[in-house]
DNA sequence: TTACCTGCAAAGAGTTTGCAGGTAG
DNA sequence: CTACCTGCAAACTCTTTGCAGGTAA
C-alpha cells in the first residue's frame, strides 16, 4: 500500500498519531476518486465489513471529529437524526435527493454566482451554501 | 382576545381541535409581526414563562408536528443537536449568525435568482435554499 | 358517546464522556 | 517514559411512543 505512507504523512503533519485505526479510516474516506458523503453509522458499517479488526464506535467518533477539526472533513446538516460528513471540504453546493436521502455535490460551474444584497452591520459573510432538494419525476 | 377566534378558525379549518394548549401555542407563534425561529426548547421555555398552566413537552412536540404537517411551520436543519422551526413557510433563504446561532430571514429580493445548470435524469427540483453563514467583523 | 387530545413516564437514537489499559515516539 | 489513543460502558440530549385519563363535538 503506497497510499499508506501518504496518509501517515498527512496525519503526522497535523500532529495526529498514525494509528492502525486512523489509517483504516483514512483509506476508507480518502482513497477514492469522488467525494464521499457519509454518516457515522455508514462509516461504522463499512469498517465492520471491509476491515478485519473491529474499531470501536467511540474511536470512529473521535477520529471523524479530529479530521473535521483538522479540516479534512466538513459536517453537513440536512437531517435532524444524524450528521452527514463530506470529504469535499471546499465551499460548494449540494443536491439532496429526498426520495433516497442521497447527497450529491454540485460543481461551482453548476450554479450561477450568488449575490447577497443585504448586509448586517458588524457582520461579514463566512460562507454561502445552496441546498437543492430534488425528487423523482412522476 | 380577538385573535383567539381567528386561531380557532385556523385550527378548525385543518381539522385540529382548538384546545387550550394549541391556542396558547398559536398565540405565541403566530401573533407576531415578524417571522419567528425557534426550537422546541425555546418554545417550551416561553410557554413556561408566559402561560399560566403548564403544557407538557409531549404536547408541545405533538402540536408543533401537527402544525408542520398542516403547513403552518417549516422545519430547518442547521444544527445536529436540535431542530429549528420557522413560522415563515414560504420558500426563502436565511442568514445564520454563527456567533449567536441566530437565524434571520432573507427576503426574495435580497438574493439574485439562482439557476441550477445541472439536472439529473428522472429527477426534478423541489426547492432551492440558500444558507448564508455570517460572523462578527473583527 | 366517540374520536381525538393531553400528560406522564419510559423508551429510543445518536452522540459524548470517563476511565483503565494500550501504543507511538 | 510520557503523552496520546482506543475501547467499553455509562451518561446525556433531544425526540418519540404507549397508555390512561380528560375533553371537544
Amino acid at each position: 500500500m503506497n497510499n499508506n505512507s501518504i496518509f501517515i504523512e498527512k496525519l503526522r503533519s497535523s500532529r495526529l498519531r498514525p494509528t492502525k485505526q486512523r489509517l483504516e479510516i483514512c483509506k476508507l474516506l480518502f482513497d477514492r476518486k469522488k467525494t464521499f458523503h457519509f454518516t457515522i453509522g455508514d462509516l461504522s458499517e463499512l469498517l465492520k465489513n471491509k476491515c478485519s479488526n473491529k474499531i470501536s464506535l467511540a474511536t470512529i467518533y473521535n477520529t471523524v471529529h479530529s479530521f473535521k477539526k483538522k479540516g479534512y472533513l466538513k459536517e453537513i446538516y440536512i437531517n435532524k437524526d444524524k450528521s452527514y460528513f463530506d470529504t469535499n471540504t471546499s465551499n460548494h453546493h449540494h443536491f439532496l435527493d429526498i426520495s433516497t436521502n442521497e447527497l450529491i455535490d454540485l460543481k461551482k460551474e453548476d450554479v450561477n454566482k450568488i449575490k447577497i444584497k443585504k448586509n448586517l452591520p458588524g457582520k461579514k459573510i463566512k460562507s454561502i451554501e445552496v441546498l437543492v432538494k430534488i425528487e423523482n419525476n412522476n
